[in-house]
DNA sequence: CGCTTTTGACCGGCGC
DNA sequence: GCGCCGGTCAAAAGCG
């Protein structure tokens, strides 16, 4: 996990040596300043300067253990799947089911993510001819375990055509084809993963030819069409390749966000439009602007009061 | 009534 | 060749 990311929340508007700076942060601490002195103002953003820098400190501090326990758990990850990779690569697995059974495996030992399986897939030779560049990608999602379903909200329209009970997993999968099959090949297959009934496995075949009908509802248009909103969880890597932890049931999700790369994740772009966009959400909340320049006027009189006595 | 889901039958690949 | 297994089909049932 890179910790370049940066809550920083120093907005002083005189110093501007802050990352955040918008328009309505400038117009807030411009109206304010029209209706006090520069003094009393100087002594007020000070005071929420330093309450507001301690607080930033704090959350560093707790942002830099959490880095350290998920780098050392990542590292320990490491190490195991380096460890397994090598004694399975010393056994031939050329055979199909047991190449799936391996899978599954991993699968299992993946909890939560997409993986990109395409250019991995050991078995790609055996699959029908003209279906050899089909991409298969496999998401978890996390579900309520009373949940029982096999329903995943990915945006797309499904559906399902068949059922089976496999002989790994006790657990029924069940079979999808895109509702706008036969024009689009698209199929998946979700299955509850054996050991943890929770986490529901998608296994998708092929890419759409159209457009993911939900994301024309989509609340958040962003520049890059990444909705920050319905991405709340990490990333992570698993042996098979880059995968991203997702919690499909918050609305509005798509696979479409879900299947890309990790790489996106980490760019200082990234990084940079996540800060931009934490701030913007919060200067757009009319109730954060309320409560903060109530606080600064609070703060102001407050001082102005206690200098007259 | 039309669409979706369910479910048993069927098919083809693979291992023995 | 036979049995196992995953994947698909299609008729029946369910649902709005």
């Amino acid at each position: 996990m890179d910790t370049s990311i940066n809550f920083d929340l120093n907005f002083n508007p005189m110093t501007r040596n802050n990352g955040i700076k918008t328009k309505e942060f400038e117009i807030d601490f411009i109206d304010i300043g029209r209706r006090f002195s520069s003094q009393q103002e100087a002594g007020a953003l000070a005071a929420e300067l330093n309450r507001v820098n301690a607080e930033n400190k704090r959350l560093n501090e707790m942002l830099r253990v959490m880095c350290e326990n998920y780098n050392t758990l990542h590292s320990q990850m490491m190490e195991l799947v380096s460890k397994n990779s090598g004694k399975s690569r010393n056994v031939a697995l050329s055979k199909k089911r047991k190449c799936e059974s391996e899978d599954n495996s991993n699968t299992n030992g993946t909890l939560g993510g997409i993986v990109d399986s395409s250019s991995s897939e050991g078995d790609s030779s055996k699959k029908p001819k003209g279906d050899l560049e089909a991409k298969t990608t496999r998401a978890f999602i996390r579900t309520d375990p009373s949940d029982t379903s096999l329903i995943v909200k990915d945006g797309y329209q499904w559906r399902k055509y068949g059922q089976k009970v496999t002989r790994d997993n006790p657990c029924p999968r069940a079979y999808f084809k895109c509702s706008f099959a036969p024009s689009c090949p698209v199929k998946k297959k979700v299955q509850r993963s054996a050991e943890d009934r929770s986490v529901l496995v998608a296994t998708y075949d092929g890419e759409h030819n159209h457009p993911d009908p939900s994301r024309t509802e989509a609340k958040l248009d962003l520049t890059n069409g990444v909705t920050f909103e319905t991405i709340p969880c990490s990333a992570s890597v698993s042996s098979l390749g880059p995968s991203i932890t997702l919690d499909l049931t918050q609305p509005g999700l798509s696979t479409h966000d879900a299947e890309r790369p990790k790489r996106e994740f980490d760019s200082p772009v990234f990084h940079q439009f996540l800060v931009e966009q934490m701030a913007s959400t919060l200067s757009k909340d009319p109730s954060f602007k309320t409560a903060l320049a109530t606080a600064i006027s609070e703060r102001i009189l407050h001082d102005s009061n206690s200098e007259k006595l």
